[in-house]
DNA sequence: TATGAATGAGTCTTCATTCAT
DNA sequence: AATGAATGAAGACTCATTCAT
């Protein structure tokens, strides 16, 4: 009980990096509950006693994972605020956003559906990710703010834009429905999103 | 060995019915892997052991209630088809077709989710919603087609109407962002609508 | 408890005897804890139900298919007994008697095993197994007697005897071991048997 | 999912074979279906998971048992065929194969008929046993024929010879017919294995 | 008497967590 | 710190038996 320390050595802390980067992945490919922790030990080629020098137990490897997951969801944005708006090409800087946003994606495969239902069934995994989006959210708004951009009622109309993309991305990856072309969907998302900066 | 039979009399639809309807809820409530078949039972007054003169398994009373689930999500679609589109008035229009998918949403909870982390890990319960999908979005399509509106690439317009809709009832349902006004959503997801529908 | 009668009228007494027999079989072929009371009310086309109308539990259904298997096995040895000993033509004699030994055994196929598994896990069926063993053997004893051979250790001799006669039938019926003939083996039994009864 | 591995430890080993040696014998003392996992793991002394550590389900560990239960019965016949065949001492020979048998048959005690049972109920049990027949069978013929005792239908006749002897520890073990006598039971199995080998 | 739906104790098996080495 | 064997509570599912109709 509380035994566990946050480890200090480089080699312990690439260590616990370790079982978080293999049974994250490991979880989100194959879901929580089809996931053992001896199937993570092996994974991360330590021993199962090993998990638990670092871990109170197996959700706060997943927790930590959601928390490194988050980095990779913000960056394309974050990747954003470092960008000149272009007005006149707006297209393509929308355009831009989505794609890097869709390998994003494709490189967390499962694991957004898997986040969601375990926001559902722990407050401090809700908490995390509501403050993931919350911060997304923010970022952008005052991102758009300092290019010139000032849009009325700017929250919720970036809200609705990063659910679009959020959308289009899932469809791409998983591509559920071939009735549908991935690049038409993409045009038309970006024909919406710039609808929505400029109305 | 599959010798659950589909029950004929009344009294046993009926008590199939709610073994489908307890357990999907608490199901979507706390988790698939949070409820055990023991909980189902006792919240629908049976025994552990009736439930499986109905179903083979504890996830087929999932899978028959994401199919119940989807004739609810399909119910507001449905209707619209029912109904001519003023396109005078198309924003009411529009705005009364979130209005009911958000009061869906109510009802159906915290299934969405759920049902999405199933998705990725059954095959059939992802064929299961696919099909919904997509048989919303050729109604629509083929409704908007019949009222005189062909749109080009209706299919990813329609699918990305729907994906707002959706987006916008699990905001407004949860309202996990405080800093988000659920009218004003609702407001700026009438306009994009709109835009899609009549360029 | 105790409301089991036995059943009086004809209709009754034929329905009880078909539920042995077919329990019977059924557990016979496929073992006693492979068949389930709902499979021998379906196999006998009655409802579960009734099986306890006519029987305490279903151990006394296995029970009754014994005592009436016994009445099979005893059969042979009965006829035995009604038919004159003719000591020039002894091997035929011996060799009838195998051979309507194996046509039983054929018949009552797998029972043989399942009832000696269950003979050393229940007191009553050991005892009900046990007295026919040594009813039979007595009758062929007294049989031989009557007909001029009497034997010196003539229990045990019958007893030898008939064990050898079952072993032969075993092996005939699941013909196990494909390297020996069947003919040749009861060639050599009845060798071995003239030599005990005659020296 | 087959992550039961063949222990190389010592200690590992000396696990497995107690389990398997408790386990058995509980099985066979009590019958298959009367004995639970829970059962096995107490009287063994260990944890119920233990078992799965070593075994892939409860069947295995009378699988194993049954593999071990055939060493004991070979071993008085491999004994046999170490030994100097004495024509002129024939009958000592053969009481003293007579009499190792049964010591085993008492240390196995209920055994043979819960595997007999068990023979017809799961192929690949069938199969163990067959080949354990088959190499007793033939070991014997083969030392035979090497002492010179070259017997036409040698195989029939060592079948039928085994089944004298398998009877006979049967009846002595169990001895559940008490108008028998046990030593007069052996001599004059003894005779009738003689006139087999000797005509 | 007959039916077959309902019951719930009982069983095998899994797996997160602990602990002796 | 590391290991991996050991633990035992928990859960899905079965089935002999009962009982309302």
């Amino acid at each position: 009980m509380g035994s566990i320390r946050e480890p200090i050595k480089k080699s312990s802390i690439a260590k616990k990096q370790k079982i978080i980067e293999k049974g994250f992945g490991l979880i989100c490919d194959k879901g929580y509950h089809n996931v053992t922790c001896a199937d993570i030990a092996k994974y991360a080629s330590i021993s199962t006693g090993s998990i638990y020098q670092y871990f109170e137990n197996k959700k706060d490897i997943f927790k930590d994972g959601i928390k490194n997951y988050s980095k990779q969801i913000l960056y394309p944005f974050i990747e954003l605020t470092n960008t000149k708006l272009d007005l006149k090409n707006i297209d393509s800087v929308i355009e831009n956003i989505i794609r890097k946003t869709i390998e994003n994606h494709t490189v967390s495969k499962k694991s957004h559906e898997e986040i969601m239902a375990m926001v559902h069934q722990d407050d401090e995994v809700a908490e995390i990710f509501r403050n993931i989006e919350l911060d997304i959210t923010n970022r952008i708004v005052e991102y758009l703010d300092t290019k010139g951009l000032k849009l009325d009622n700017a929250k919720e109309k970036v809200h609705i834009m990063i659910g679009l993309i959020d959308n289009l991305s899932h469809e791409v990856v998983y591509h559920k429905h071939n009735n549908l072309n991935n690049e038409i969907m993409i045009h038309e998302n970006v024909k919406l999103i710039r609808n929505i900066l400029l109305g």
